[in-house]
DNA sequence: CAGTGTGAAGCACTTCACAGCC
DNA sequence: GGCTGTGAAGTGCTTCACACTG
């Protein structure tokens, strides 16, 4: 199969929750320029990105809301649950385990990690945080999919090659670095420092 | 001039981030060879996305640390200060209000805003919560640049509203939609949503 | 006839390759 | 000789436009 591009699977997402949303009220088809009004895209590159995976759609109708919802969880891997593990109990690692919205659909926090002894055993909302010297012996009994890093920066790197070597099969970075994996690790970062400066830029160059 | 890449913006973000810590280093020159091992990229990436602002490098020798340090402040925006105001104190808002690093750099949060009377008049590090109906009477006489939106979906749209009503320039969101702004309001989203599922994708279609 | 599916065209970002300067 | 700056070529994503079908 051809590779998909990154900014095609994220609008695939947010297909995916309008198609949620329209479920709810009660619509039964949808058009793929009406997908794309909610999803601030243009109905030839919906059916593109759609196009990709198979005819989902009916000539002259739209596309089936139950139909095309179960086959946009199937293609984003989402007819199934994930196990996630935050690793970092700072500010934000603790933020991300309590709220809901992260946690929900089919992403289940079930560890949270940490090396500082203050923050060890500490309780946050239903779970502990656990000494991150115990992942490995964690990990071999039973590893979450998916290790969300929400450490400093100097400690980024050490944390991510030890959650690729006990067998973690994805990383979502929150530090402000550029991990070094090896290819079988997915990987995604979020960097907060990125985003504003970026924001910064725009101010600066595109104001009239 | 030429409109520039948000993909270039992000690389010169990274630049100046290495920049910064080779300077600490003591390193006073860099080649666009080192610069690109560093973020990722490749040498003819780094020359490229440098020229579109002019020849900051000397043939044989390669970048002088401090001058393209500067130079890309000042191409950044961030040669000053950006006030930013975070509007939601709940579990995400409040963190990142007292995250550092997130504030650090250039960006001070100035002031944090719920509707919830509960959280109103909480105090959140230096800051007391403020109540969001007084936005638009703390803007008249003192508004922050930046807005960071932290609050539930279906509120996000209206805050919008209000805040690009109130003079905000730009709204870095956190909330999972598609935000309808002015085209003079600057707009990044972050979704972490988006992020998960791009990886559950990942894991599912391109694991051998 | 409304709306999908898709080759072809268009556009934008990246990589190449080399002339030019230090 | 080493390394930048940059047109030209390459690649990949997006938009167009239209044949096709329910």
């Amino acid at each position: 199969m051809k590779r998909i591009a990154e900014s095609t699977v994220r609008r695939l997402s947010v297909y995916l929750r309008y198609l949620e949303e329209s479920s709810g009220r009660g619509l039964s088809t949808l058009s793929s320029d009406e997908l794309a009004k909610h999803a601030g895209t243009t109905s030839a590159q919906v059916r593109k990105d759609l196009s990709f995976f198979g005819s989902f759609g009916k000539r002259g109708l739209g596309y089936s809301v139950p139909e095309l919802t179960d086959s946009l969880r199937e293609i984003l891997g989402l007819a199934r649950d994930w196990s996630v593990a935050i690793v970092g109990a700072g500010k934000i690692g603790t933020a991300l385990a309590q709220d809901r919205g992260f946690g929900s659909r089919r992403f289940h926090v079930v560890a949270i990690y940490d090396v500082d002894p203050a923050k060890i055993g500490k309780p946050i909302g239903p779970h502990t945080v656990r000494d991150f010297a115990r992942l490995e012996s964690d990990s071999a009994r039973a590893r979450a999919d998916i290790a969300v890093l929400v450490v400093p920066a100097d400690s980024a790197q050490d944390a991510a090659e030890r959650l690729a070597k006990a067998g973690y099969l994805a990383i979502l970075n929150f530090a402000p670095v550029q991990l070094q994996c090896p290819p079988e690790v997915a990987v995604r970062s979020v960097n907060l420092a990125l985003e504003l400066e970026g924001l910064s830029f725009e101010l600066t160059s595109r104001r009239r």
